[in-house]
DNA sequence: GTTTAACCGAGACGGTACGTCGAGTCTTCAA
DNA sequence: TTGAAGACTCGACGTACCGTCTCGGTTAAAC
């Protein structure tokens, strides 16, 4: 039992909560991020003003709460049976989302948006979405490796570069960039 | 001489547009990119309203035009003996550049506004602040590779995220960053 | 006996509605009518806030409940020995009764809601307040006169003018006012 | 001239006034005072809400401004030959303007306030709109009489309360009124 | 003594007006 | 023509109260 505060009152509606989520999610890539309000999420879920209010306080966190689910999935790729095969596929699972998921664009947006709102900036922190991913893909790659941010930051960081400033991602040779990212990682010639 | 249309009329104001820009700047640093409005920046600048949008769409404009020159100034490195240093001393200088440097929290603003607004991609598209820099870089240290962007987003990406999703910047190991992208770098293994 | 629907049931509680009454009666002397809420109201009370709209459909409706009664009460004042003093003692009490009791206060916010509320000027109908107390005063100066309304509204009516356009009641000469109204009744001369 | 503050500026648009105005004066009949709103007078009139707010404080400012000038020309009767005629005539033109006229539903409605809202009292204080009208009237009938409020008041009041307290204006007889209110005028009996 | 149902409290629900603020435009004056 | 000033329309902000609803508990009358 979580549901412990107070004793009465009306239960909250789950209905009220998707509606909200899946009304962020849709206007995101209809009407984009900065012109996503409070008020447009709040009548395009059908639901009253301050029941969003009450629930989230920004739209940058309904839209943390919308998306960050949906970014994990999409980011889970079946392991392959070579590092390289690993690698690309992963990648190609990251710029799919970065460049083309509605999920992907809700995660750009919130990074964004932590460039001046420190107040995102603790919400994103509060979960990895990209990290845990490439987490268990370099895992499967070299078992013994420990766990590496930095190395995770260089498997993320070209591709994550290359769609945030606004390239066709399908000029990006995810090939040739996992076949980098192995070589370097590679021990120190003795 | 570019000012030709009509007969006489009062030149543009180059003391205002200065105003302007260094308002821009100063009011970035105290407020923030969210907190930055059009009014505010007239004020703070001394400057009609009017003046401002005169010579300005949108307050991304002016923060582009106040900041990717003292940018490029700022990732000028001196050139070092070694890859290894130049590369290294390159990735201090991103970093301090995107984390620590004025025209790099614009810098980082506009990418940000890039994400939901085609305007504002378009006109970082302009100008590949990051890129130039990098581009000498990688010329000095091999003269012989042609330009290739790929490399050039390798080499920035890392960093790039590192800071993008929040982190600290002084927890990032530029010199160990520069060692995998220059493994990175070599020929395939025949 | 009236509560007879059903068969079982709880009863109402009293207790439940003279907090609901006294409430009303405090918050309008502490607040003001514009700010009195049902929902102040109730929490004010203790109750629940259904409970409120289960007796009383407006705000109105439990002024009206609440201050009626004390109102007939304040304005029934003991007879006196001439017509000049039933008069002035009479006008005495309503003007204390208007402007300085807490059922006064109701009484004038109902009258004010009633200009611009049809449901609140039929609840103020079903009870002539001010009327009937002043029908008790004029029966006793001349018995032999029928009722008469508009008799009533001369005798209030300077008054109420008075307090209701705001003006001082102590700046108010209720013994000349009587010496008027007196004279004003006399039969046409010959 | 008056207007001197500042230079330079826009001037204030008296089409925006106007128009205002008349939403008020319209909305008032349509709606009554209690769901006259300053959102739907600003769009009733085609303005931007803020251009109401520049201006006026409240709905009772810009209701007062709509309607004190009509009342004024409503009230000022032309002379009759007798002073019963005098009288009678102003309390019917009292009568017909605080029951039937769109200016009298103002002065009602503002009267109304004024019992709940210090504000409004200090406001309808400043112009006495009824007294100033029937001032004149005593000032022709008896023009040795020096200006006496409570004679004022004795007019006014009775057609005051008897329209406030809701009954039917038809059914009020002021040639009967008057003659009271005109023995009540008479001096003392020696 | 068990139903049984209206009671009470709490509080979330969909609405809507509040007064403020920033947007971008327009219109004046003075230099 | 330029600048500064400031009023213009528009619309989102977050808050408050509206009246309704839906819960968990309680309590007194009817069987």
């Amino acid at each position: 039992m979580i549901q412990v505060k107070g004793r009465g009152g009306r239960p909250r509606s789950e209905q009220a909560r998707d509606a909200v989520l899946h009304a962020v999610d849709d206007l995101l890539v209809e009407v984009g991020y900065a012109a996503l309000t409070m008020k447009g999420i709040a009548e395009r879920a059908g639901v009253g003003r301050q029941t969003v209010y009450r629930w989230w306080s920004t739209k940058a966190e309904i839209l943390f709460e919308a998306c960050v689910d949906d970014a994990e999935e999409e980011l889970a790729v079946a392991p392959s049976r070579t590092p390289l095969a690993e690698i690309t596929t992963y990648l190609d699972a990251l710029v799919g989302f970065l460049a083309h998921s509605a999920a992907g664009a809700g995660y750009r947006a919130l990074i964004a948006a932590a460039q001046h709102d420190p107040a995102v900036k603790e919400l994103i922190a509060t979960k990895d979405v990209l990290g845990a991913s490439a987490s268990a893909v370099l895992r499967r790659v070299d078992p013994d490796r420990p766990a590496d941010d930095q190395a995770i930051d260089r498997l993320i960081g070209p591709a994550f570069f290359w769609i945030m400033s606004g390239r066709d991602p399908a000029r990006l040779d995810t090939h040739e960039l996992a076949r980098s990212f192995l070589r370097g990682l590679e021990p120190e010639e003795s």
